[in-house]
RNA sequence: GGGCGCUUAGCUCAGUUGGGAGAGCACCAGCUCGACAAGCUGGGGGUCACUGGUUCGAGCCCAGUAGCGCCCACCA
């Protein structure tokens, strides 16, 4: 054994050989009929690992392999999602890099494509995830576009519509130019834009009002739309347009008269306090425009250009359109005015195209019935997200939440089982059916749309076990125990796997949801590519190895933003370090390890390994984990190495020092594991054959044998710490001197200590104990303990100081 | 605009029901003792963002202020 622990080599060879021997295999070492399950959030293909997956994963790995150890019959389920758009996204891309496009090649032909760029790159993800050591059942890997999983969603569709949930309706939805298909509210993202305000003057029809107006002036930041106006709104309360309700004005450019009407969800603080309505082109426009019965004109095409309703505009870009329109109103004296305008902008995750409000026919899933189960789900707490601010806000966005837009017009994911006749009616069935359901007719045509990529990710706990399959497998790891994923992705994943668990399988998908911290870089901005200010786990991972990775991220794991800290990290090497060189220093000499504690300080490392045990159990089953790693840490390095190894080393000649000392050690590694487990694999190796793997050994069992003995080397490190700081000996009996003699070695070490400044010390803190105890009120209200424990603390600085006093 | 969270040592962060301000790193000093490209020991360093309030007692509870971050949001 060398006495740098290098994790490089290790780190892979044990991936290899746990992954070789099936110790990753679902229910491996299962010793009961519990079972503990996890499905991992499925990453999309053509995605690389980040920070927050490598945080995700070593929060499920800790959890997988401390329930393995326990016994329980473990799943930890591994996949891919085939994000749909964001798939779509990348070879639409490269196909435009090479110069040719998506409908060149017509859909079949990209479909096989985006399948070829799949076998190239998708499979690369479980590789990073092998890399951080993830225990996951890579036997059992799914793919949201296997057949077995295409049936399940195909029949879950077909569910819905029997239910009466599904329909076709026109809304305005948000729509992105560049892929051509309508995006969730879920999948735009803000930007801040530099745009112009433009006021245009709009007349009234039938000449100025009694009072002199001659028109109303609205303010926009998009002229190109003024050809779909069919109203001007104004706020009901507005005092300077109470005349004008009920009138007529005449819309530029297409002069066209349309009614001013008064609507409270218009702002009289905004602009001019007048607002035009197009309700093809803007979503609150559509919701007016809807209130009061106005058409809804529609002026520009999917493809964001003017279509034929713009006339002598029609093919222009909004660019052009909106020129021209600022033309015709300059030309007029029509435009008031134009100002600089900063504001946000709807864009499409993916392209980050400018998102056009559009209205088109769209399948829509209505939430109302099948949120019901899961919001009494969340508020009976059946399912928990933590920590409790998520919980909350989980089910706010239960209570608030739209239906839902499930149809994308794209190419690649799963085709919507929907048929129409020639009569234009809609079939909805699976498999595929042979005739109208309405008519009769054969002649039958596929909808070609696809269904939202969120809407296969919802069926991820039960698709992956066989359903709609009864399989034993389903019957056996479903319903699952524990989800954990990133704050964004509670309504777009979260609730939608507990509705439709709830809906499909009756019982909820798991018990409880891990919302963990978001990880920022270290300057506190987010990490993100663009910015530059991403970091590759797989870098980090290639420096500092996959334990050191671990231990530093669970270590930053805390609240909802955590800064990467290189120092967390650094951390969880040296702690792999500490554990090698101090197993270097036990396993000199070779024996079967077994606790037969003789002495003080053997009961006593027995009983702070079980205490820590039980702490560190605690805050896992709270899903805590910062601490815990913490508490590890001091266990190591100070308990296990700076005193019970110090302690034993003038007995280490004797076999049955070592047995137990290495049956301490034997423990102590079960504990890491979960965080560190290749380097404790690797230690436990040198002292254990081949077929007992510490990955699949069973956890510690309480042990308070020697719980008295927890507390049995307070005074020797007291002592310790007096000597150390003033070198005076406190006078020890027995096992107490031998262990300080052993540990502090006073015969050997020089006194670094002032004895002044310990005697100064010692005087305030009684000072502070004396004052505290004469304040009458103190000693009546507060709690009658910690008055004992203040006279009692008092005592011993009394003592202490007397002892130091006499040298 | 709404929601959530943060503000504690030079840096990154802990501080569980209110009762002696902590860790890791960095820095300074001493030691080298049977493992530790290091380790061990000790030390310096903090108006716990600010202002009020409750309390015998507040980093912790309450109200407010300021700054920062993330998420969400149809002010044209």
């Amino acid at each position: 054994m060398e006495p740098l622990y290098t994790p490089h080599g290790v780190e892979e060879r044990w991936q290899r050989t746990w992954e070789q021997e099936g110790l990753y295999r679902a229910g491996v070492a299962r010793r009961g009929d519990e079972t503990f399950v996890i499905c991992v959030p499925p990453p999309n293909v053509t995605g690389a690992l980040h920070m927050g997956h490598a945080l995700n994963g070593t929060i499920q790995d800790l959890l997988v392999r401390w329930h393995r150890m326990r016994g329980f019959d473990t799943l930890w389920q591994p996949g891919y999602d085939h994000a749909g758009i964001s798939t779509q996204n990348v070879v639409e891309k490269q196909l435009v890099r090479e110069g040719t496009s998506r409908k060149e090649l017509g859909r079949e032909a990209f479909v096989e494509r985006v399948w070829q760029h799949l076998e190239e790159t998708g499979r690369t993800i479980m590789g990073q995830y092998r890399s951080l050591g993830a225990s996951l059942d890579y036997e059992r890997e799914r793919f949201t576009m296997d057949d077995a999983y295409i049936e399940a969603v195909m029949r879950f569709f077909v569910r819905l519509w029997e239910r009466g949930w599904l329909y076709r309706a026109n809304r305005i939805v948000n729509w992105c130019p560049f892929h051509e298909t309508a995006i969730s509210d879920l999948e735009v993202v803000h930007e801040e834009t530099d745009d112009a305000l433009t006021y245009a003057r709009y007349p009234f029809a039938d000449g100025p009002l009694p009072d002199g107006g001659d028109g109303i002036t609205v303010a926009t930041v998009r002229p190109a739309t003024i050809l779909g106006d069919v109203a001007v709104a104004v706020h009901p309360g507005d005092e300077r347009y109470r005349e004008a309700v009920g009138r007529d004005v005449i819309v530029p450019f297409v002069e066209r008269r349309v009614p001013v009407i008064a609507d409270e969800r218009v702002d009289p603080e905004f602009g001019t306090g007048a607002l035009k309505i197009t309700p093809g082109h803007d979503p609150t426009d559509f919701e007016i425009g809807r209130t009061h019965g106005l058409p809804e004109l529609i002026v520009i095409g999917p493809d964001g250009r003017m279509n034929d309703a713009a006339g002598e505009l029609a093919g222009a870009t909004q660019a052009e359109a909106d020129e021209r329109v600022l033309a015709w109103l300059k030309e007029r004296g029509r435009l008031e005015k134009r100002e600089s305008y900063r504001h946000a902008v709807g864009t499409c995750e993916r392209c980050h195209t400018r998102i056009e409000p559009l209205i088109s026919l769209q399948w829509w899933c209505a939430m109302e019935e099948p949120r019901r189960p899961a919001l009494a789900a969340l508020r009976d707490r059946r399912v928990r997200y933590h920590p409790e601010s998520q919980h909350q806000f989980a089910i706010r966005s239960l209570e608030e939440i739209p239906d839902w837009n499930v149809s994308r017009q794209l190419w690649w994911g799963h085709q919507l089982p929907i048929w129409y006749c020639p009569d234009g009616h809609a079939t909805c069935a699976w498999p595929p059916p042979d005739a109208c359901a309405d008519c009769g007719s054969g002649e039958l045509e596929r909808d070609p749309d696809v269904l939202d990529t969120w809407f296969s990710s919802a069926l991820w706990p039960y698709a992956t076990l066989g359903w709609p399959e009864q399989t034993e497998e389903l019957a056996r790891y479903y319903p699952g125990d524990v989800n954990s994923t990133a704050r964004e992705i509670i309504r777009l994943w979260e609730n939608r796997m507990i509705w439709t668990g709830l809906e499909v399988m009756g019982e909820v998908p798991f018990t409880d949801v891990i919302i963990h911290s978001t990880i920022l870089a270290s300057d506190g901005r987010r990490m993100s590519k663009s910015l530059g200010t991403g970091l590759d786990p797989l870098d980090v991972i290639a420096e500092h190895g996959a334990d050191a990775t671990r231990y530093g991220l669970l270590k930053m794991s805390s609240t909802q933003d955590v800064r990467f800290a290189e120092g967390a990290i650094e951390e969880g090497r040296k702690l792999a370090n500490k554990l090698w060189n101090v197993a270097r220093l036990l396993l000199q000499e070779r024996v079967e390890p077994a606790a037969r504690p003789t002495e003080l300080e053997e009961r006593w490392i027995l009983a702070r390994i079980d205490a820590t045990r039980a702490e560190v159990e605690d805050a896992w089953a709270r899903f805590d984990f910062s601490p815990s790693v913490g508490a590890l840490y001091h266990l190591t390095f100070d308990d296990f190495c700076d005193w019970y190894a110090e302690a034993i080393k003038p007995r280490l000649g004797e076999a049955a020092t070592r047995a137990t000392a290495l049956a301490a050690l034997e423990r102590l590694l079960q504990l890491l594991h979960p965080v560190l487990p290749h380097v404790t694999e690797e230690i436990w190796a040198q002292f254990h054959d081949a077929g007992e793997r510490l990955i699949v050994t069973p956890w510690p069992e309480p042990d308070g044998a020697y719980a008295a003995d927890a507390a049995a080397l307070d005074r020797v490190q007291a002592a310790a710490a007096t000597f150390r700081r003033s070198g005076v000996q406190v006078a020890l009996e027995g096992d107490e001197q031998r262990i300080f003699d052993a540990v502090v070695r006073p015969d050997r070490v020089k006194v670094n200590g002032n004895p002044a400044a310990e005697l100064e010390r010692l005087r305030r803190e009684i000072e502070r104990g004396e004052r505290m105890l004469a304040n009458e009120k103190f000693v009546a209200k507060a709690k009658p303990e910690v008055v004992q424990a203040e006279r009692d603390k008092l005592a011993r600085n009394r003592r202490e100081l007397d002892v130091l006093e006499q040298h």
